[in-house]
DNA sequence: ATATCAATAAGGGTTTTTCCTTAATTTTCT
DNA sequence: AGAAAATTAAGGAAAAACCCTTATTGATAT
């Protein structure tokens, strides 16, 4: 990594970006960073920039900014360009089908800090792929989404310190009923016991970290 | 809050103070960011400066550099100027100390984000204290710095999975033992069973989050 | 419409946890 | 050196967790 780096941010968070963006000019070897905000933009961009790494945000919520699409597309125009994708909500099959059809070369959260990033940018210059922690441990256990809603309520007086009669008692189902809905999760999740369960629960929710979620620019008023 | 804020930042990690700046800036009720690095300087910048809002980075690590010290003095010469505390290691009688014999007016964590800074300089401005959600989590199960070794040994092996003897078998101790350091952590931590006491303990370790500890700093190397 | 799944529940049995008390040895701190 | 705390351990008993099977109801999906 002889050059320095210059970067393309496609964001549709346009405060999101320019923090980003602050953030990223901070390292030495990143020198220039552009951003756009859409297919078409990004595309622009990329014909009149010698681009080396393009940090994508995948925002699944809106429509006409598909994340999948621009991936797929500059990887096919410009296969020595490396995209990063940001996302703040990991599921298992975009995961796939980011990696196998967009090759895609990191995959971020969208939650940690700027460390991340940095770390990611140089195992990708190298040629490598990088998948944050946090995601690769989410996708371990993505079950979790198979939870159901029941289930999950059971978890959360579990982590209490209830007892199973005490939960019943809680939800007006019979004790067998818990006993059934814990016995179910030791199963989806491969557990033996409740203390591995929520074990493994707390840090999946810590992973996903959804209390943060609700902010998705780190600009907000002073009320 | 009518006027632009001036804010004076204490810390001593260059590089962290330069992200901090630039991301403060970025709101619009912020008007200027002084940046200084120890009690000398601090002290000649309010002399010369009108500040709203002190930042003060609490190092307990470095002698040379005492964040309490700077604190009480600031609040005697300067009762209007508002003090926020950020760190890293959160210990009760600090918090009290601050609290109390400094004054200060908010205590925010390190690892968070600068959303929670806004929200904090929001409050503080408005006369009220701000104590961040993570910290007033730690203080409250600040019992887990009273654990021994061999029961934080036996907690990481519950929250595996292990029952009691298959930790006693790897411990290399009667499964009695095991038990007798399971029940001390339930009296110690104000818990009813093992499912509660690790719930808490991840809580907690999650709080601290000691693995992002290692980098003080935001900027590293892209290797 | 029918198969699948979520939620409900029970009987009966084994294993594990949890509580009570008592106590010896080692380590650490003053 | 002496006190305090940590680590070690046991016997006995009650409570809770855990496992297996079977079964009904309601919702949802193909």
């Amino acid at each position: 990594m002889k050059n320095k780096l210059k970067i393309l941010l496609v964001e549709d968070s346009v405060s999101f970006a320019q923090g980003m963006e602050l953030l990223l000019l901070q390292h030495p070897k990143i020198e220039k960073v552009l951003h756009t905000i859409n297919y078409e933009a990004t595309l622009d961009a990329l014909k009149i920039n010698s681009i080396d790494i393009i940090i994508l945000d995948l925002n699944f919520e809106t429509k006409q900014f598909d994340g999948f699409m621009i991936a797929k597309k500059v990887k096919q125009q410009y296969p020595a360009i490396k995209i990063m994708i940001l996302t703040q909500h990991t599921r298992k099959h975009h995961y796939n089908r980011l990696l196998n059809e967009c090759n895609i070369d990191a995959y971020l959260d969208k939650q940690l800090g700027i460390e991340e990033t940095y770390a990611a940018i140089g195992t990708v210059m190298k040629g490598q792929h990088y998948i944050d922690k946090n995601i690769s441990e989410m996708l371990d256990i993505e079950h979790w989404m198979q939870a159901s809603m029941r289930e999950q309520e059971v978890i959360v007086q579990l982590m209490k310190g209830l007892t199973q009669k005490e939960i019943a008692d809680k939800l007006f189902i019979s004790p067998k009923t818990v006993e059934v809905h814990i016995r179910n999760l030791f199963h989806k999740f491969n557990v033996k016991n409740t203390t591995e369960l929520v074990s493994k629960y707390i840090r999946y929710k810590n992973a996903n970290r959804e209390n943060i979620d609700e902010s998705t620019s780190p600009f907000k008023s002073l009320g």
